[in-house]
DNA sequence: TGACATATTCGGCATATCTCGAATATAATG
DNA sequence: CATTATATTCGAGATATGCCGAATATGTCA
């Protein structure tokens, strides 16, 4: 980071942009582009710095990313201060994705209360069927990225 | 619809606790949760009375699934009168994600202003790669979907 | 335990978003 | 062209959300 300056900006705005309609909160979202630019784990205060942003908002943004999978916390050995990275697996995004299919299928095949039979009950069922076919061709399309790419824990 | 109204009004409340979350507004997610369980096509008014909303509401809202291509408009013929039932092609909401998808890898890949090498860079790269491939391996389970089940125009 | 460094929470302000009813626009019909 | 039926837009009030600085909590070291 930060040997160019204007075209990390742009990187960490175009990023934001992005993410900010699927429901990321700006700082969030900029702070993702950030740490996709860091090479190493940074602190707190750098990110404070860099993105011109409170502490606290920093704080919260950095936990929520963490939550979301999409970052790692890094802790000093030795020290409370907090190092925050992009998640080495890049999943995250998407297996949040694949909980709303379930929930979706899982909703729509226990709703014979709701809907007995008919076109209404069909089509549910349907939805159900092809929410479930393209989470697990999502989950397959995973498991063969992992298996081709074992290891990658060298920073 | 309305044979069995507590659970149906279940039904259309849990739908929409699963939709809210992902930036889906109230009104949205419940005509929705509404229309999957209608098996025609229904009017505004009839949402309104239904889903005790106002008729304003039920407008935005139609026409912002419509948007999602989550819900179709059924136009009457010889009337300004307006149905929507859902859409039936179910792949609205994957079809936006792809596209994230494939925003990002872009900016992933075209970022080389922002950073020319190292771990970072090597990072930009490895993700655009996943993004692609989950994308293209959706796409696939998408057109096999689409092959075993080719016409369903039957109401 | 005391002193320090650091992260986290809290309350308030600013801003955005939702929902509504009233006003307006647009299409159909005689 | 007037009337009616319907959808859409508009402005306002209410609610939620994001962001900040100050206050607080928590861990670390001597």
């Amino acid at each position: 980071m930060s040997n160019n300056r204007p075209a990390e900006q742009r990187f960490i705005e175009n990023a934001a942009r992005l993410l900010i309609p699927w429901g990321v909160p700006q700082t969030a979202a900029r702070l993702y582009g950030y740490l996709l630019l860091c090479a190493e784990p940074v602190s707190l205060d750098r990110i404070t710095a860099d993105l011109e942003i409170s502490k606290s908002s920093a704080s919260v943004a950095a936990r929520l990313l963490e939550a979301y999978r999409l970052a790692q916390r890094h802790g000093e050995r030795g020290s409370k201060r907090a190092l925050y990275a992009v998640s080495d697996n890049y999943e995250g995004m998407l297996t949040e994705q694949n909980r709303l299919l379930d929930a979706l299928a899982d909703l729509m095949r226990n709703s014979t209360d709701a809907v007995a039979s008919g076109a209404a009950r069909d089509r549910l069922d349907e939805m159900a069927a092809f929410y479930l076919a393209i989470r697990q061709a999502m989950e397959t399309a995973l498991g063969q990225w992992r298996a081709k790419k074992p290891r990658s824990r060298s920073t």
